[in-house]
DNA sequence: TCTGGAAGTTACAGACCGGTAACACCCTAG
DNA sequence: CTAGGGTGTTACCGGTCTGTAACTTCCAGA
């Protein structure tokens, strides 16, 4: 009854994989630590052996997420070999699956939302993880031969984060659902010069 | 000294006026109607006097940021009278300027993020008042002459929403910086079809 | 079989939260 | 001058929050 995540692992697995998850659906101050260990089928003193604070755990579950999103860059380059525009492409559609799936967005731009303490752990690695992000997307759209790199991968990533933050408050068949045809005539756009 | 907000109005709108105020700085959930009460010269009875509840008080302020921002449509109309297309450059102007003066993005995206439960009194109305601003939208760029104008008016829609959430999480010098340009050369690029 | 460390349990501290009751005050309209 | 409504003050309620202490239980490895 307590097994909300696979009970056959490690409490601090079960814990980080239930606090992304928690976190990701109600919001950083939207959740307890109580609530996650519970969830977690485990209980307060266990996390706080593992993390030395909620603001820690917080970090970590961004780090977690965002490694989870670096992962995709790999199938991208498994699914089109050397291809990159093939690989932008991928990303448009993967974009927009994910925007179709899930309507509460990035946690990263959520969580810089909620924590507005300006010395607030997080907003450190926030934006080092952004920028590491926003650097992979540059470099494919430079490798797909686009001359203006930056700029359409600033595009992109301003009209995705757009997306993800404009479904939140006007839902899906608001200006989101019209984003892979922007992003597409977008790219499309770039090359034609 | 707890004159924060002009001592020499009626309670209610300072309430209102300190609350829109903290809600944008610190967030939602971040602040407390103990901290609202007392940065406005004022108690907590008084704030329930007026307010049945600190949901409420949230919505009250969203719609008076609401219309400020409606205000700043007639400013385009004075600006620019009759001419649609200067007043759609006054807007990407206005916005830019917007961006650059305040960090924190748009309080009723940023209270989308927050509220995350789903019956919140808040939610109804930031649809609402989201639906309004681009349906406001839409008809600018309709009457500038635009063909596709609902796509256009998605497409700025999703760059400012980004940019506005961007700042927060990379800050300034991030994607953001280039919205000004981006914006300029999609109008112009709707125009030339 | 014994032992040591990881995990669970219970209780609690101290702060803050939204919201209310009871009462004193002050200022203005009549 | 007086009545009454808006306001201020104090104290409180029940709940939740992060974080800790002290103790017990369990289990794997030697």
């Amino acid at each position: 009854m307590t097994d909300g995540v696979a009970e056959r692992s490690r409490p601090r697995d079960r814990i980080l994989e239930t606090a992304q998850d928690m976190f990701h659906k109600h919001g950083i101050k939207g959740v307890g630590v109580d609530a996650i260990t519970e969830a977690a089928g485990t209980n307060k003193m266990t996390l706080y052996r593992h993390f030395e604070s909620k603001d820690e755990l917080v970090v970590e579950c961004l780090r977690a997420t965002a490694a989870k999103a670096s992962r995709m860059w790999d199938e991208f380059e498994a699914q089109h070999p050397g291809d990159k525009l093939a690989q932008l492409h991928a990303w448009v559609r993967k974009a927009s699956e994910l925007l179709s799936a899930d309507s509460r967005g990035c946690d990263m731009a959520n969580a810089a939302v909620e924590l507005t303490e300006t010395d607030h752990p997080a907003r450190r690695v926030i934006k080092e993880l952004k920028e590491a992000q926003r650097e992979k997307l540059v470099a494919l759209c430079h490798d797909a031969g686009i001359g203006q790199a930056e700029l359409l991968a600033d595009t992109l990533s301003l009209l995705l984060e757009g997306a993800r933050v404009s479904m939140q408050s006007v839902g899906a068949e608001g200006p989101s659902a019209q984003f892979v045809r922007m992003a597409e005539s977008l790219i499309a756009s770039f090359r034609a010069r």
